[in-house]
DNA sequence: CCCGAATAGTCACCAATATTGACTATCAAG
DNA sequence: CTTGATAGTCAATATTGGTGACTATTCGGG
């Protein structure tokens, strides 16, 4: 990842730039919303989060992140009132991690956040570009994903 | 950042898969080429080097990282043989950081590794349309900046 | 049906990393 | 020449990450 003197910044770097101002953004106003005792390292989980339920081990490949890492951000999140863990009745050996009714607030919320960081950007490069944009996006990202 | 059941994933777990992955694909390259001892979290110092040097705290505001996290990472990298801290002639409190031989060597690595990994990209989507992407997540990432 | 291999999740430990505050030296403005 | 900001470092602490071991359960092949 270069992002050199002379050159242009590279996809990684703009990447990153794009990673943590967004993230920033969304937990300052998830902050301002009520929702100040979460970190961005907990998005891991809350990203991935569905109203019904998903496993842990399933969170931790779709985030990338360690199950040990999964467990103890679950184990906050449960503390804070925002998911709890239930028995999978399909395997029992997993649990399926849930959204609290505060859980699903803060889903909402994000989601709503997010459309709005999106769509100043739409509205700044204009939708169709950005529409193009989001979709070159999506695949980049999917084929980066098979080349590592 | 919510990457829920059904939507599509945001901006920002599109640009968090990109990131992680462009980043393994990138240090995987380097270690095949020699450069086994360094980790990703040395990108924020080497991702933003000159070859005429730089000053650490100008690393620190191009990284986002603590001065500290910047000061460790310069003792590591220094450590190996890929930069040395020299006297800013400028500012007599001031150091700059500046490639080594070796140094430099990983920055033309890198640079060829990410024009290659582009290239790929460009091939896949188009050239036009992967200019286009760029420009746009270039902007993208400029009005982010300005928002947080 | 049973065995061995794989998987879900947790525990406990150790290594790496981040965060904070204080400190010295230097600069820059008035 | 004084005041306030900045560059960089140190040291202490808190947080995070990575590893291997362990139990319970599932799954597939014989």
């Amino acid at each position: 990842m270069t992002g050199h003197e002379t050159s242009e910044p590279d996809l990684g770097v703009l990447a990153a730039r794009v990673l943590f101002s967004v993230q920033r953004e969304l937990f300052t106003a998830l902050a301002e919303q009520g929702f100040d005792d979460i970190q961005p390292r907990a998005g891991a989980v809350l990203a991935y989060l569905r109203a019904d339920g998903i496993r842990a081990s399933e969170l931790a490949r779709a985030s990338g992140q360690h199950k040990q890492v999964i467990g103890s951000l679950i184990d906050d999140l449960e503390r804070l009132g925002y998911v709890e863990r239930r028995p999978d009745p399909a395997d029992r050996r997993a649990k399926l991690i849930c959204p609290t009714e505060r859980g699903l607030l803060q889903m909402e919320a994000a989601t709503s956040i997010m459309r709005a960081i999106e769509e100043r950007h739409a509205n700044a490069l204009g939708k169709r570009e950005y529409a193009a944009f989001k979709t070159a996006l999506h695949h980049v990202a999917d084929l980066q994903r098979q080349a590592d």
